[in-house]
DNA sequence: TGAACATATGATAATATATTCATATGAATA
DNA sequence: TATTCATATGAATATATTATCATATGTTCA
């Protein structure tokens, strides 16, 4: 996984997207792009957590997670598994992490 | 200017985020998240362009491509300077396509 | 097996968003 | 200054999206 990019390598990566990505790209970014979802990949930041655990952190109701969770898992930003009653979510690599600290360096200047 | 970010620095700068930035991130990738926007930001990737051009390149009608335009210079994504009669735009700053990079490199996995 | 707990899901209503159309604004120039 | 070119903008429509409500599914355990 890379863990560096400088600004050669930007270059590099960026080249030649198509617009097939670039579209790819709108949806993924889609994703990030309501403060419900990212509200749940933070509060995935340290540590799994199943679904009561993140409506009582999020102070929202069952269903409204369950569906945005949902959206997240499609999305293949998070991982789940069941144990025992319950589901546990986790982000589903460090790109995530990535993708929001760009976002947040960003907004921060 | 960040120019690299080592998995230690992603875990430093994420640290604590607050709701309200929560909030600005998901507005800020919700900028990112529609295929006409994402298409214009990187039309601009190698060189400024003014709203005909883009136009051309994207195949759109130019109010919408004005409309969108707007979305992309409140969010100070874009800059615009006007040269005679056209408007001249251009990406803000290297974060835009730091953002794109990493959607990118997610997208590829 | 049936009751209780945990989560998922379908339908609906409310809201937000993008594009189009018509037109306004602003700059250059004949 | 009247016309043309370039861009911006308001209103309207169409579409997408989110949260809520009601209920279904799946798991545990008495």
């Amino acid at each position: 996984m890379a863990e560096t990019y400088s600004k050669k390598k930007i270059e590099h990566l960026v080249s030649n997207i198509s617009e097939t990505e670039l579209s790819d790209l709108a949806e993924l970014f889609k994703i990030f792009g309501d403060s419900t979802r990212i509200r749940i990949l933070y509060d995935l930041f340290d540590s799994e957590k199943n679904v009561t655990e993140i409506c009582e952190d999020l102070e929202m109701n069952q269903s409204a997670v369950s569906h945005q969770l949902k959206i997240l898992k499609t999305s293949k930003l998070i991982n789940a598994r069941r144990e025992g009653k319950a589901m546990v979510y986790s982000l589903a690599d460090e790109h995530v992490k990535t993708i929001i600290t760009m976002g947040k360096e960003h907004i921060e200047e």
